[in-house]
DNA sequence: AATGCCGGGCG
DNA sequence: CGCCCGGCATT
C-alpha cells in the first residue's frame, strides 16, 4: 500500500547519486580553458588524462578541515558513467576563486602572491586517517573567457544542470588581513555541470540556483578544496564575508529527515517501510 | 556512535 | 524477486 517503487535494484538515480558520488574516482585537472576536454561527459571507465585514485582509501574527500587555500588552477574530478546508464556519479568538481581587495583594483595579477603555498603543485595536506588525491594542474588561472558580468548579467543560465546535490565548499582565507571573495565566472565540471557565482550572492550549479550562499550555507557543505580559481572581480560579492575561496564539489549530502529508522527506532523495526528494512533508500519519508 | 543506503548476495 | 547485510559516507 503505497506508490512503491521497486526497491532492491533501483535506478542508480533513485536516491541522488551513487555513493561514489563522494568517493573521487578520478581527478583530473583542467586547463585554463576549463574545458572537460580530456573528459567527456561519460568518461567510460578509465580515462586517459585523469588519474586513477586508489579507490580504496577510507575517505579521500572529506579531508576537510580548514587546510589549504590555495589559489591556482583548479581541479575537478571526472565521474564514470555507464556508457547507457545515463547516472554520472561519482563525480565532484572544484572550483574556487581568489579573491581580491574590496576597494583598490590593483591587485590586478597577484595570484598566489599571497598565500604561501607550495603554489600550484598540489598541496598534500596533512594526512591524517585520509589523504586527499587530487591532482593539480600548474598552471596559471587564465580566466578564459571575458569577464562574466555577475551583477546584472543574465538570469539564470540554461544548463544542463542535474539536479543533484551538489555542493560547494568554501575556504578560508589565507592572508590575515579582511579579504572579499570575489565573483567566479563559470566553470563547468566533466557532467556539464555550470557553476557561477553571481553578485547577489546566489551561486548556480548546473542551472540549480542556490540562493543565499552564506557562510553558513558554505559551512554545512563544505568539503576540502585546495584549488582556486581566480577569476573576475566583483567587489559586491558575495555573502559571508571572509571567505577567499570556494570549492565546489558534488557529493552526497544526508537529507535531515527522519527516516523510519530513527523515527520508530530499532526496536521496533517493524514499522519500517520495507525500503529502510532492507536497509535501502526510505520510501515512507521521502526528503 | 548512529544513520542512511548502495551494491551484493542468497534462496 | 523478496529479504538481508557488509561497508561506508555522513552526521
Ligand atoms: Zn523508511
Amino acid at each position: 500500500m503505497m506508490p512503491n517503487t521497486r526497491l532492491g535494484k533501483r535506478s542508480p538515480f533513485g536516491a541522488l547519486v551513487g555513493p561514489e558520488t563522494t568517493r573521487p574516482g578520478v581527478i583530473m585537472a583542467t586547463g585554463p580553458q576549463g574545458d572537460p576536454q580530456a573528459v567527456s561527459t561519460s568518461c567510460g571507465r578509465s580515462v586517459s588524462t585523469c588519474i586513477n585514485v586508489p579507490r580504496r582509501l577510507g575517505s579521500a574527500p572529506s579531508v576537510c578541515l580548514s587546510l589549504v587555500n590555495i589559489l591556482s588552477p583548479m581541479m575537478l574530478c571526472c565521474s564514470r558513467t555507464a556508457p547507457q546508464e545515463v547516472d554520472m556519479d561519482e563525480l565532484m568538481a572544484a572550483m574556487v576563486l581568489s579573491s581580491l581587495s574590496c576597494s583598490p583594483p590593483q591587485e590586478t595579477q597577484n595570484k598566489s602572491n599571497e598565500t604561501p603555498l607550495m603554489d600550484a603543485g598540489a598541496i598534500e595536506l596533512s594526512d591524517s586517517g585520509s589523504s586527499g588525491y587530487w591532482s593539480v594542474d600548474p598552471r596559471s588561472p587564465a580566466p578564459s573567457s571575458p569577464t562574466d558580468e555577475a551583477g546584472g548579467g543574465s538570469a539564470t543560465p540554461p544548463d544542463e544542470g542535474l539536479d543533484m546535490e551538489l555542493d560547494q565548499v568554501l575556504f578560508e582565507e589565507p592572508a590575515p588581513r579582511k579579504r572579499r571573495v570575489s565573483m567566479t565566472r563559470r566553470w563547468r565540471s566533466d557532467g556539464g555541470q555550470m557553476v557561477r557565482w553571481r553578485s547577489d550572492g546566489g551561486l548556480t550549479v548546473g542551472g540549480a540556483y542556490h540562493r543565499d550562499v552564506g557562510e553558513q550555507w558554505l559551512q554545512q557543505h563544505s568539503a576540502p578544496c585546495r584549488l582556486v580559481f581566480l577569476d573576475s572581480v566583483i567587489p559586491s560579492a558575495a555573502s559571508g564575508g571572509a571567505l577567499t575561496a570556494v570549492c565546489l564539489i558534488f557529493r552526497r549530502i544526508r537529507s535531515e529527515a527522519k527516516k523510519c529508522r530513527k523515527v520508530y527506532g530499532i526496536e521496533h523495526r517493524e514499522l519500517w517501510c520495507t525500503a529502510c528494512r532492507w536497509k535501502k533508500a526510505c520510501q515512507r519519508f521521502l526528503d
